[in-house]
DNA sequence: CGGCATCCGTGACGATACTG
DNA sequence: CAGTATCGTCACGGATGCCG
């Protein structure tokens, strides 16, 4: 039984009839930091009831987006993890991404918070300049104390929420600066200056991203 | 009463808290195509029920995305405009229906088709290289015999679907073309070589688009 | 314990009819 | 023309239960 549709001859009813469920883009997001288990994606969206978040998993599958694998270790259990066709939505998550920072005020008293939810912005903000240097390599982006990785490959970008064993730079900033720089009120040579942004890292990568 | 939040701090999320609903984005690209009226908006849009558009269009009213003026010619009527944050969604649109442009393989026997859903694509296509080169200016966009027109201004994209009055270059090509080109499996280059795409017009615009 | 399936209450959605 | 009113249906969220 085929899913509800728009029944439009146009590349984005298209797009929505996939991706415009409830949830959907939330899991790719989550995927977009790597594999993860079920429970795993329980965890980081909170809201979501379980057969919905079974439900949609199926129907990510079934759309080629993501794979699932069973595994043994440590325990019995399903992990996803995103195709290359699913990889391409980075864009689009950026795209909205960009279009919701100044939505961004302050947190309300019921919202969750995850470090990664961060990387997002600041892959938007990183990748540019880096593809413009010809280069690629690693990141960790400490924010506020939590660590996640940015995998600022232009050819293959991405991230994950653990930080990286050798990573090319080390970000160091808090939310208000990551704020300011997502929404582009504050250019990182600004936040260098103030001392709101420190970067480290002596490699060709940390130098481009100083100077951009 | 608030509405439905996902309650993550998150741009993403909260970007979708506002688009996320069905419909919204779809209404949105209407919108692109310039000023409507409900009856318009409800004849582009086949399958939304009148209650779901009126609170869709209210919604986009009260954040901002667009604006309601009342007219009394030709008829007593609503008319619905973007807003400049609502303009701003041009490269969330662009962004899914560049994804989701290889899901549009042969219209299905219910789709509904209209021509300046295919502007969003093109534009994706073509503003790069009107951007690159300086330019700004209109073009028009034939489309198996039916017409739209393109507003190839980096600062202020755009389409309607009426034809323009003085384009500055016309573009005839048929639809199995326009999803070639969107799926970047035939370059504009390629397409004028093969005759399947002509572009008319001697103003540097559509030079420039010539050579793309 | 992880990964769902089931049940149920609520709200969103779709179709039609109707009104200022 | 631009919605509101009504109603049936389905999707969603929360809780519980089952099974390897």
């Amino acid at each position: 039984m085929p899913r509800r549709s728009y029944d439009q001859y146009c590349a984005l009813s298209r797009a929505l009839d996939v991706l415009g469920e409830r949830w959907t883009l939330l899991i790719v997001r989550e995927l977009l930091a790597g594999p993860r288990r079920y429970t795993d994606l329980h965890a980081d969206l909170p809201g979501v009831s379980t057969d919905v978040l079974a439900s949609r998993l199926r129907e990510l599958v079934s759309d080629g987006l993501v794979t699932r694998e069973r595994v043994t270790r440590p325990a019995t259990a399903s992990v996803y993890e995103l195709t290359d066709r699913g990889r391409r939505l980075l864009p689009v998550l950026t795209a909205l991404s960009g279009w919701g920072a100044p939505l961004l005020t302050e947190p309300h008293p019921t919202d969750a918070v995850r470090a990664h939810w961060f990387a997002l912005p600041m892959l938007d903000l990183l990748l540019p300049p880096v593809a413009a240097a010809g280069l690629a390599g690693t990141a960790d982006l400490v924010l506020d104390e939590v660590v996640c990785l940015l995998r600022l490959d232009p050819a293959d970008p991405g991230y994950a929420d653990a930080p990286a064993e050798r990573p090319d730079a080390r970000l160091h900033l808090d939310l208000a600066t990551c704020r300011a720089l997502a929404e582009r009120r504050l250019t990182p040579a600004a936040a260098i200056a103030e001392g709101t942004l420190r970067i480290e890292g002596d490699t060709p990568l940390a130098k481009a991203l100083r100077e951009a």
